[in-house]
DNA sequence: CCTCAACAACTGGTAAGACCAATTATTCCT
DNA sequence: AGGAATAATTGGTCTTACCAGTTGTTGAGG
């Protein structure tokens, strides 16, 4: 019928990178001559399509800072008004895990299923620079490549949705780190079965066993559950003591 | 502070003057060499500005044909633009499911465990809402009720998270539905077995059977899975017949 | 005189190159 | 080592030119 105009299709390209994740909400695009020439099209084209999607809210630009994937509108509308409640009410970190234990079988299922050679790599990417924080002085840094690990699974499983809604859940997770969780990174008795199990469940993934995948997450974060609820239960104990010191 | 770009102060002069009325709609913008030269910008920066109001709805575009203030525009359309995006593949519908076959069950099992006399009554509620709302003019009142039963089964599992996140998928659903998911709630040999799996999935809640209820959500939720592909298969088979008489 | 096809003059679409302005990273001096 | 000047990078704008559809005119043929 019609040809569409090259803006337009520059665009639609971007909005599906976006969306399919190549694309991180909050990462730069590479400069408009760079990108317009990579993308065989003259910069004014280019341009164009940008500033579509900086109307629709999907891009942000800085003169001479760069452009960037908008990330407060591309984060899944349920996150934002969360965060603050997250932090009210610890114990609905237990609700994200009640989740991520329902949907990260799915994820590892399907990973195994569908995961292409490029994300067999990333995925063992990840499982090593895993390997690597531990131990990081800082333990967000550890929390960070745990999540990078289990988001490369979930981005395998190549389900948009699911993977933006794990993205969600995890910078809810993040956004509340400060509570107890880091501890589970740092307890060397945890550290050594939580990496023997994100090993058994990246080796069933690449070998394509979704049924054992699946059943390595939902282990996996069984224990996470059961250790976060042990460290919870020893934090009372010890303020107990405290008030007992004090009153 | 302002070193507005130079586009933006152009489509604000515009949308101006459309509002005020100096541009009535339906009618023909001057040339983009013409405007241009004007307004005393440049015709690329001309050019941006008329991109955006044109992905805004506000301008419409004939190549070689001249540039239009739209006659009938602003749909509200304040939904997210992540929403947006999935909402344009229709192949995101199946990602859903594919969360939701992973979610309801869970929360079906939890809402079986912990839902209050109070959460059972909304429940029953919205049952009986649904049913009433079968064979309404509208496709997406059934829709919409079918949502309702099965957000008042999520509420009951008590978890906000779980709340807060089938909340979002069932907007991206509906945002979606034109496609061919009102077709599901049409059918008529469609309604009954998905009335019936409604009704053991409230059942087996509200007499706290957890099992039972995860085991009704997921067979529940094959069900739409497979319903929703025979549809499609059956879509593409007409449109294959239409293209075959036409050509 | 009417019809219609070819042509000419718009109009929007794309491209390339140049220069300006803001930011960021680097380097050098104190 | 710290901070200011500077160089490199990046977005913002302009000019020019040419391509590709649309529209209106014109002129030849009925």
């Amino acid at each position: 019928m019609k040809q569409q105009r090259l803006s337009d299709q520059i665009a639609e390209k971007l909005e599906a990178m976006i969306a399919d994740g190549s694309l991180m909400p909050g990462e730069k695009l590479p400069a408009e001559r760079d990108l317009a020439h990579r993308l065989e099209v003259s910069r004014p084209s280019l341009r164009e399509a940008i500033q579509k999607m900086n109307s629709k809210g999907l891009l942000t630009t800085r003169h001479g800072g760069g452009t960037y994937v908008c990330e407060e509108s591309l984060e899944p509308s349920f996150v934002s008004p969360l965060i603050a409640l997250l932090s009210d009410m610890p114990e609905s970190r237990y609700d994200v895990l009640e989740i991520r234990h329902a949907l990260e079988g799915t994820a590892a299922y399907y990973a195994a299923l569908r995961s292409t050679g490029e994300d067999k790599e990333k995925i063992k990417r990840c499982f090593d620079v895993m390997i690597k924080n531990h131990g990081s002085p800082d333990p967000m840094d550890e929390a960070r490549a745990d999540a990078a690990f289990h988001l490369s699974i979930v981005e395998a499983s190549h389900n948009v949705v699911l993977l933006h809604v794990m993205r969600g859940l995890f910078t809810l997770l993040q956004s509340s780190i400060s509570h107890n969780l880091d501890k589970l990174y740092t307890l060397p008795r945890v550290f050594e079965p939580l990496s023997n199990q994100h090993e058994r469940l990246m080796n069933a993934t690449v070998e394509g066993d979704a049924e054992r995948a699946r059943q390595a997450a939902q282990e996996h974060l069984v224990f996470v559950e059961e250790s976060l609820q042990q460290i919870d239960r020893e934090e009372v104990r010890k303020q107990r003591a405290l008030r007992g010191l004090t009153g």
